[in-house]
RNA sequence: GUCCCCUUCGUCUAGUGGCCUAGGACUCCGCCCUUUCACGGCGGCAACAGGGGUUCGAACCCCCUAGGGGACGCCA
């Protein structure tokens, strides 16, 4: 038995912790039957996929002690989209399938498929692209001499039922009316996720595959693909999806999802990878801590329930006291504390900001709290500024905070780049726009440069704080988020 | 809009036809321990979405309704 998560990075390029979910799951089902549990990373979009964020995901992983099997595509640049010589086998799968009759080229526009997906949303049908997108052999032929762009699509069934077997929730029925002609291989020659997904599986030799729920409406496509192709098809499992406190997908808007948040935060991996194990699984005997090892001696993808589990970071802290209480000496626990925060390239990055203000060591402390703080207790009353009113001040925390989640290298100058554009931008005076990005990140506007306090305290805290203070000023409602998303736009445009 | 999935305390869950007066955990409240706080111990509040069936018997099986979520990309 071989079992595969596949992963891709988030467009953030954070390392989700419904990522980190999956792997889990996949990770406990290969082990109690003795199988292997092998890793993918892949991606066809080069824009958001770099191998630094996928590097970033399998350092997660690893933190939560989610060890995989080497197989022969681990991770990391070496995924089988990102090798050239790869992209041709892709296209050769793709052209069998054309050559057998399962697949045709495709010339079509994407103005002329939004208009007709506009067609058929106002006919009531589902928007998905079905038949009358094949042209005539000749005309075919003739395009493509032409050289003109062309993807390759794949043909679905026009009517009757395709039957998928979950093995969780048994037989789920889906109409072929439903799916749409997939395209397999896009116009600059990369297979989408689709392709490559059930080639590479095939090819990897994978009997199970438990992945997210979102995945069950495509699964049709697969299965004809993998009869197309006269493979075998892996058995599905569709794990629920982790949600926030509004029950909606997990979403960073509304929780912190990022694994390197939490551990930012100074959860233990034990704790946390024991949390996930909690969502939508329990032990035989209800016990709420446990470890990987005793998770996977006891698993039972059986015990999975379906309904979505809102994670709940209140009971993931209450978890991680008890982890830190029962189960650390006082040594051990001195060493987790050290590694976490207090280590030596920790302390020495501060010494340059404390050394020159502080006139006696107790000095340190208090000046420093906020570097080893997670988020701060602050009021509304902490952003009063004498020249910018609220609205400036809730906008200048904003902009900054959607600037600084665009930005995927965090150095110190990319940021003061970011903070200092946004400022120009706005036409507010340095002085003026840093004050609420100060009271955000130290709690007080008198503090050293707010610059490397971002860089120390990483993407994950100082995001996450930038939302919290935007929380605590009561953010913005519905109508003033639209505006304010249009000024942002602007103001990023010029 | 179309289709798919889901539905036990506010939240995580146990429950696979009688063991259910529905159990545990987080949160909250009360008491105890304690020079304070925390930890710990004890106790309390709190749920089978609604309606129809099937059955001697239904949280559990079936149907309908409602609610929630997801999918509908040259993203994955």
């Amino acid at each position: 038995m071989t079992v595969r998560t596949r992963i891709a990075p988030s467009p953030t390029g954070d390392p989700h912790v419904g990522t980190a979910y999956v792997a889990l799951f996949n990770l406990c089902f290969a082990r109690q039957h003795g199988g292997q549990f092998i890793l993918r990373i892949e991606d066809t979009d080069q824009a958001r996929s770099t191998a630094e964020s996928e590097q970033d995901i399998l350092r997660a992983l690893r933190w939560l002690g989610l060890d995989w099997d080497e197989g022969p595509d681990v991770g990391g640049p070496h995924g089988p989209y990102r090798q050239s010589e790869r992209k041709g086998m892709y296209r050769q799968y793709a052209e069998d399938l054309v050559t057998a009759g399962h697949a045709f080229y495709c010339f079509r526009t994407p103005e002329e498929l939004d208009a007709i997906r506009e067609e058929r949303k106002a006919a009531g049908l589902n928007p998905g692209i079905k038949g009358d997108l094949e042209l005539p052999a000749e005309e075919v032929a003739r395009r493509l001499d032409a050289g003109e762009p062309y993807v390759i699509r794949m043909k679905v069934p026009e009517d009757g039922v395709c039957e998928i077997d979950d093995m969780l929730r048994g037989i789920i029925e889906i109409d072929w009316a439903q799916v749409d002609c997939q395209i397999l291989l896009k116009s600059d020659g990369m297979p989408t996720y689709h392709l490559a997904n059930v080639v590479d599986d095939h090819l990897m030799g994978i009997t199970h595959v438990l992945r997210g729920e979102e995945w069950i409406n495509s699964a049709p496509k697969h299965k004809l693909l993998y009869q197309y192709f006269g493979w075998d098809m892996p058995q599905l499992c569709h794990l629920p999806l982790l949600r926030n406190p509004d029950k909606s997908k997990l979403s960073k808007r509304k929780n912190p999802t990022s694994i390197t948040f939490y551990e930012r935060m100074g959860f233990l991996p034990e704790a946390v990878t024991n949390y996930l194990g909690r969502m939508g699984w329990s032990m035989p005997d209800e016990r709420e801590k446990f470890t990987l090892d005793e998770m996977i001696g006891q698993f039972d993808i059986q015990r999975v329930s379906l309904g979505g589990p809102v994670f709940d970071v209140e009971k993931l802290r209450w978890l991680n006291g008890q982890w830190l209480r029962e189960d650390l000496s006082e040594a051990q626990f001195m060493e987790r504390l050290r590694q976490w925060w207090f280590n030596e390239d920790a302390l020495k990055a501060l010494v340059p900001h404390v050394q020159g203000r502080a006139e006696v060591f107790s000095d340190v402390a208090p000046m420093a709290q906020f570097m080893f703080s997670g988020m701060l207790n602050l009021t509304p009353e902490d952003f009063r500024h004498n020249k910018l009113d609220e609205d400036t001040v809730k906008r200048v925390l904003q902009f900054t905070l959607w600037k600084l989640e665009a930005q995927r290298h965090w150095t110190k100058d990319n940021v003061f780049a970011d903070v200092k554009g946004l400022a120009k931008a706005m036409g507010l005076k340095m002085g003026d726009f840093m004050f609420a990005i100060f009271v955000a990140i130290a709690g007080t506007p008198n503090s050293w440069s707010v610059m490397d306090s971002m860089a120390l305290l990483g993407p994950d805290m100082t995001r996450a704080r930038l939302r919290h203070a935007l929380t605590v000023m009561g953010g913005f409602s519905k109508k003033e988020t639209k505006k304010v998303e249009k000024a942002f736009a602007e103001l990023v445009a010029e």
